[in-house]
RNA sequence: GGCCCCGUGGUCAAGCGGUUAAGACAUCGCCCUUUCACGGCGGAGACAUGGGUUCGAUUCCCGUCGGGGUCACCA
């Protein structure tokens, strides 16, 4: 009996490799084509970390005219979630990241090097596993899992390497025939790799953002196929991304210690290696520590958070970006009317270690790429997010001509207003221009400088009689509320303030407050005379008597 | 602990043998016909550390310290 019996033993149902390679040829791609893929496990929400990647993949595949694939890591049945592969395909579409081959739902999926779902793939990875097997490069394992916690148990006490390799790999060298014997027993068992690496011999190789890595050579008989007949992610990383002629396996930092194997399990299975690309993890500053950020403790950390913050998902994508060429910046501002998908991504100029996410400079980039919105998608966006998060928000801008016109605003212009980072933001910064709000508020303000109530009567009573026109023109307006400051015995310039405080009670700026706060119950807001062409006439005049009658 | 990677201002980062060590965010000040935002100008603020190599090291080598990753029938 020979390595032959032992693997239709154990697969007797397998095809011949031969038929796989021959189902997934090599693509037909474009010089430079570059073949990328997504590959996350459907457990949950996705992680600012996957999004990270998918910007990476996507514009690479776009910038090559190559393939951007999405396949579902579903081998840890454990950790499956309802709806898992639909939340990842909605979460990155909102960040306008589709693939061109891949799942995009739960069941369906396009493209022809699939199955791209890892537990619909159960019979391609029996069968290069009981290729390995037919070779003697993957042999059968009948170690329980109490004996191998026994068995690192004495390796730690012994102060020894942990794992299966070398003389602690148990099951290594046992005869065809026990084996096969074992098997029709009934023992249950798993399926490893026989390495036959040698830790004390150094491998070189080359990760397209790490650079030059040398490393020990592996020589742990990892497992391929779980008990439960699905391939580990090291197998069945070999497995598809051969079969889907990957070309870059972009994929997060922790993987790198993986290499080795990676390689090992390449080289064993015929296969030519992928180039690998590991990028670094996307960090949290947590009191002064750095550290990976995390699901479990950052709220930022889910992709949703910004969905629900308000922050537009262009910039977030804008932000990453940057993270992962900081040259993007400078593109950004020499073409600040470009698209985010003419800027040339360069994957070897990401940086190698980790950077700590900066919700602050996010929020500056928001908020210059909310400034280029015009007042019709700024009002489209908002109301969108306002309708799954904030309710009186959307009460708002139903007035849909008339909330135009205050979200248009200093907006459209040269130097457009640049004071709303998020959505959520927005209420807050127009709320006063609605009437109903307005005066079923019972927020309180203070005027500022000028505190004597009967001052603040004496100047807004004296402005809406003699000196308001809605009709003036901005300059006109701006004379008039000299001339009111003037009348009222107030400093007509607040350059000839400063030269002799001591001369006048106050100056114009004073007198525009006390205006700008019984209009809006701010003293800062957007420039007011546009604010009073929207409000109009009556309004203006409510608000105005509101305060001295 | 073993192995691997990394260490430029508060943050992201250019620079990679000779630079007044860029830039962005944040911060502070001034200016910008009346606030705020924007914009402009300016300030403060960095090469972890000790040894080498070199005429010369932020840049190259070694040690130390610090940070991160990884050591599963999870990915």
């Amino acid at each position: 009996m020979d390595y032959k019996d032992l693997a239709d033993l154990i697969f007797p149902e397998a095809k011949p490799i031969s038929y796989y390679e021959e189902k997934y040829p090599e693509r037909n791609l474009p010089e430079g084509a570059m073949v990328v893929r997504f590959a996350p496990s459907p457990t949950g929400y996705v992680h600012i970390g996957g999004l990270y990647q998918s910007i990476i993949g996507r514009t690479l595949a776009n910038q090559t005219k190559g393939v951007f694939i999405l396949r579902i890591e579903d081998t840890d049945q454990k950790r499956q979630i309802e709806n898992g592969v639909v939340q990842i395909v909605d979460a990155l579409k909102d960040f306008n990241i589709e693939f061109d081959e891949g799942m995009i739902n739960e069941t369906e999926e396009k493209g022809n090097y699939g199955p791209y779902k890892q537990s619909a793939r159960k019979d391609i990875y029996q069968a290069y596993a009981k290729y390995l097997l037919e070779q003697g490069k993957a042999y059968p394992c009948f170690a329980t899992p109490e004996e191998l916690e026994e068995m690192r148990a004495k390796q730690e006490a012994a102060k020894l390497r942990t794992g299966y390799y070398g003389v602690w790999a148990k099951y290594r060298n046992l005869p065809v025939e026990e084996a096969i014997k074992k098997i029709k027993n009934g023992e249950k068992y798993i399926i490893r790799f026989k390495s036959m690496g040698n830790e004390e011999r150094k491998i070189k190789h080359h990760d397209v953002i790490k650079g030059n890595i040398d490393f020990p050579e592996n020589d742990q008989d990892i497992v391929i196929i779980k008990g439960d007949g699905l391939p580990t992610y090291h197998f069945a990383h070999a497995v598809d991304d051969h079969l889907m002629r990957v070309t870059h396996v972009i994929r997060s930092d922790e993987w790198v210690s993986s290499i080795p194997l990676h390689l090992e399990l390449f080289r064993a299975l015929g296969f030519k290696a992928p180039k690998y690309a590991h990028t670094a993890p996307i960090m949290k500053d947590d009191n002064g520590k750095k550290r990976k950020i995390s699901k479990r403790k950052d709220p930022e950390a889910a992709v949703s958070y910004y969905h629900e913050q308000g922050i537009p998902s262009e910039a977030v994508n804008e932000y990453l970006l940057n993270i992962a060429n900081s040259n993007f910046e400078s593109w950004r501002r020499a073409n600040k009317d470009k698209d985010i998908s003419e800027f040339k991504f360069e994957i070897n100029k990401m940086s190698v270690s980790g950077a700590i996410f900066d919700l602050i400079k996010l929020l500056d980039v928001s908020k210059n790429v909310i400034s280029k919105y015009s007042k019709e998608k700024v009002y489209a966006d908002a109301l969108e997010w306002a309708k799954r998060y904030d309710e009186e928000l959307v009460e708002m801008l139903n007035n849909k001509e008339y909330s135009l016109k205050v979200l248009g605003i200093e907006r459209g212009n040269q130097k457009p207003r640049k004071d709303i980072a998020k959505w959520s933001d927005i209420k807050h910064c127009i709320i006063y221009m609605y009437e109903d709000k307005f005066f079923n508020s019972d927020e309180t303000y203070d005027f500022g400088k000028i505190s004597d109530k009967d001052e603040i009567k004496k100047i807004l009573k004296l402005y809406k009689e003699k000196y308001f026109n809605i009709e003036d023109d901005k300059q006109t307006w701006f004379d008039k509320m000299k001339d009111l400051s003037e009348e009222l015995g107030y400093a007509r310039e607040v350059k000839e303030y400063k030269q002799d405080p001591e001369k006048w009670p106050g100056h114009v700026g004073d007198i525009s407050t006390v205006l700008r706060v019984a209009l809006t119950k701010r003293q800062n807001t957007p420039d007011l005379y546009e604010i009073m062409q929207v409000l109009g006439k009556e309004s203006i005049e409510k608000r105005l008597e509101k305060e001295y009658k």
